[in-house]
DNA sequence: CAGGCGTGGCC
DNA sequence: TGGCCAAGCCT
């Protein structure tokens, strides 16, 4: 394979993000014909946006399909242009009827941008979309890659698109380490799409780059038998397709720390009645406190939250547990306190003494009931 | 610039 | 079955 030497990138933030891989300072020749060629025999050539060079058509194709699947745009795509034929005509829609053909398509921004778009267009282009990559993406809903998109099949315009397809192509030909969507890689990204255009064959080339990463190369099992760029795929000549290209790294779940009490006396425990809104709302917990610094604050603590309930005959900590909920994590330290003198309560309060024989029944969050049966015995709480 | 934005399909 | 993902853009 022939490889031309190009300037090398110093850009400080890629090195240091590990983006760089040794084929960073190459930009291959073989590269967009392999793409041209396999596009023109193998690619998709009869979805309803292709085989036309009207802007308006391409545009609004491009819009519906920014994070939708094929499938879903085309039934939107036909009966949206049914009805806005022309982009003087969906200027001049109502918003309520361009609303109304988007509902069930998602992410409604797109919509208004639409709307605004045409308007814009109709404006101050006279109803003709520029064919300058600069000037459509100026434009309310057309980012980079969109604009590059229009431009390319609309103009024939030399511009580089990087949509998730082509994220996913590059990351695995390049064997490009580091997560598409953080700012490094993708500037990294950005700067390989660029140099990897071809001098002609823009649609080809543009549309080929899309249907091998929607039809080839896959996340899931991409078909690299057929693939054009199989020969020269880093990630396939290291077994990596699997890996590549990295997974968006999932935020660290944040974590709370609380202290439970298991308050009882005789055969009843204390229970506390939750708010109704946010976790375990409306249910029946422990009274809880927050962690301790020390154990001096720690026995301050309990000593001050016990107080009005009784007096404290024994004491003892009970074994930590962990709950999981979807947006946080839960560590609970449980401290168990046995009273040998029950203080009255006002009616209105929202603790409650509770018999331990009901516990099994009793509206409480699984890790407590589970606690609380695991804890109090009948049994114990007599002598 | 990281987060928000909708929905349907996948395993 | 629910977490992940899909032709990004805007703030």
């Amino acid at each position: 394979m022939k490889r031309v030497l190009t300037k090398t990138d110093t850009t400080p933030g890629v090195a240091q993000a590990g983006a760089l891989t040794a084929a960073d300072n190459f930009v291959d020749p073989g590269f967009s014909a392999a793409v041209i060629g396999w596009q023109k025999q193998h690619g998709r050539h009869a979805l309803p946006w292709q085989n036309t060079r009207d802007a308006y058509r391409i545009w609004l194709s491009e819009i519906m399909l920014q994070q939708t699947q094929v499938t879903a745009v085309i039934p939107y795509y036909q009966k949206f242009l049914q009805s806005f034929p022309t982009v003087e005509s969906l200027a001049a829609a109502p918003s309520e009827a361009v609303m109304s053909h988007w509902a069930g398509l998602g992410y409604y921004t797109r919509a208004r941008n639409l709307h605004r778009c045409a308007q814009r267009v109709t404006a101050e282009y006279g109803g003709r979309f520029p064919d300058d990559p600069d000037q459509l993406a100026d434009l309310p809903g057309i980012g980079r890659s969109t604009a590059a998109a229009i431009a390319a099949f609309a103009y024939g315009k030399r511009a580089a698109i990087l949509d998730g397809n082509v994220k996913r192509v590059f990351a695995r030909v390049f064997g490009v380490e580091g997560f598409p969507g953080s700012k490094p890689v993708e500037d990294l990204l950005w700067r390989r799409a660029v140099a990897l255009l071809p001098q002609t064959d823009m649609e080809s080339y543009t549309q080929g780059l899309m249907d091998l990463g929607a039809t080839l190369c896959v996340r899931g099992k991409p078909a690299c038998d057929r693939c054009p760029l199989a020969q020269r795929c880093v990630a396939l000549a290291t077994g990596r397709t699997a890996e590549l290209p990295v997974r968006k790294p999932k935020k660290a779940v944040p974590e709370k720390d609380t202290m439970m009490l298991v308050i009882s006396e005789g055969e009843d425990v204390l229970l506390q009645q939750r708010p109704d809104s946010g976790i375990w709302g409306g249910l029946l917990s422990l009274p809880e406190l927050p962690v301790s610094q020390n154990a001096e604050e720690f026995e301050l603590a309990v000593d001050s939250a016990t107080r009005p309930f009784g007096t404290i005959a024994a004491c003892r900590k009970l074994q930590p547990f962990s709950h999981v909920f979807t947006h946080f994590k839960l560590h609970v330290s449980p401290f168990q306190v046995v009273l040998k003198k029950r203080l009255l309560q006002a009616a209105e309060s929202v603790y409650v003494w509770y018999p331990v024989a009901g516990l099994a029944d009793a509206p409480l969050p699984a890790p407590v009931k589970k606690l609380l049966l695991g804890v109090l015995r009948t049994d114990d709480l007599l002598n």
